[in-house]
DNA sequence: ACACCAATAACCGATTCGGTCAAGTAATTA
DNA sequence: TAATTACTTGACCGAATCGGTTATTGGTGT
């Protein structure tokens, strides 16, 4: 393993996202060495000299994405932000920002969800984990519904919000190319329409 | 291909639902013959004798799929709604229904948008065209937007409504077993939540 | 007892699998 | 420059799997 952590950054990436595209793709069982090889435009025997096993790229990719995740929760800071659009907005963004620049973190991170071979199972808890508590953290709070018309219309709407979010994931999973900025302003320009329409007038600044 | 068709339809319908999910799952290239015989609980050769290859298998598949968007068309019959929020949540139903019935259509449905092999490029034209002009049919119309307290919300509300479905759609994406009916309350006080703080008052009925 | 037929176990050559190793090449050291 | 070291990879391993074929099986009707 430390073979591959002393290579160039630039290379570590081309591996890590050859792989992570890979497994995300086609799952640990169908994902083969050298399909990742090929794709990472380097040799098969590299990929074993660099990770020992396909077993342990696995793992190392698991681990890999905790750190990216982990990342996204400290840069995100849920708890200064007052306003449950702007939380979500905040959270949003962040993660739109590290699938920008990691665009195949996503696509393995969604696939491990449904991985179901034995091989990996015992390594699959890690992430899971890690994972659930992500939302906990910016599940709505009693004070988010006293801004609305109708305080009722508040867990609906957070819940709408959420499927929308899964709704850009599903979009544009797999695509190998989208325009961050315009995707963003949509979100933002929806997240703005909901709050003038289901705020009271009072909160409208 | 007859040798298939004279199976019972129980039988039919297990086969049938074991290569969509297979080649949903895995892809073309990927999904092996082995895999859906094994899923089908029959023999791989019993696979061969029915369908010939397995491209002959996928175009089969392609067909079917084709047959079952097609009644989604008619069944919905989209023209006679004239509210848009109705027509929304009349094909949106529809769509949940045949999900329901034949869970994996939908998956394989999704997954032949990103199939890239070589082998199959040239059928793959059949699906995607019909798929297309689905949405056409239930674009929002000029006169919708003449009941929103801002017109100019129509649009993004409804790209917000498609954009759910996406999400929904991922959501339970290879879910073995989900209930319907739950999912669609949830949809449906969405939409009535929607209707209620965007429409003018005298539209609400 | 026979003929018929759908289903499959066993098999085919070819390819690919995860993984190894020795030869080649570039970079370091002396 | 020669020797040494470190890195990369083409060629290879046995085992498994690939798409596809064939010979045998067990059941059914007569």
């Amino acid at each position: 393993m430390e073979k591959f952590l002393a290579l160039t950054e630039e290379k570590k990436m081309t591996i890590l996202n050859a792989a992570l595209q890979c497994f995300g793709k086609f799952g640990y069982e169908k994902a083969s060495v050298n399909d990742i090889a090929v794709a990472a435009h380097i040799s098969k025997a590299s990929m074993f000299q660099y990770f020992g096993s396909k077993k342990q790229l696995y793992i190392y990719l698991l681990e890999y994405c905790k750190k990216v995740i982990e990342e996204i929760f400290e840069k995100a800071h849920l708890d200064s932000k007052t306003d449950l659009f702007d939380r979500i907005l905040a959270s949003s963004r962040m993660e739109m920002e590290s699938f920008q620049n990691q665009p195949f973190t996503l696509q393995f991170i969604t696939s491990v969800w449904e991985e179901t071979s034995p091989e990996v199972a015992d390594a699959l808890v890690i992430l899971t984990e890690e994972a659930c508590s992500f939302r906990n953290d910016m599940v709505l709070r009693e004070e988010d519904a006293l801004k609305f018309k109708n305080p009722e219309d508040a867990r609906p709407v957070f819940q709408m919000l959420l499927l929308m979010g899964e709704g850009y994931a599903a979009r544009y999973r797999g695509a190998n190319a989208f325009d961050f900025e315009t995707v963003m302003d949509d979100f933002e320009k929806n997240i703005a329409i909901l709050r003038k329409n289901f705020y009271k007038e009072e909160y409208l600044k």
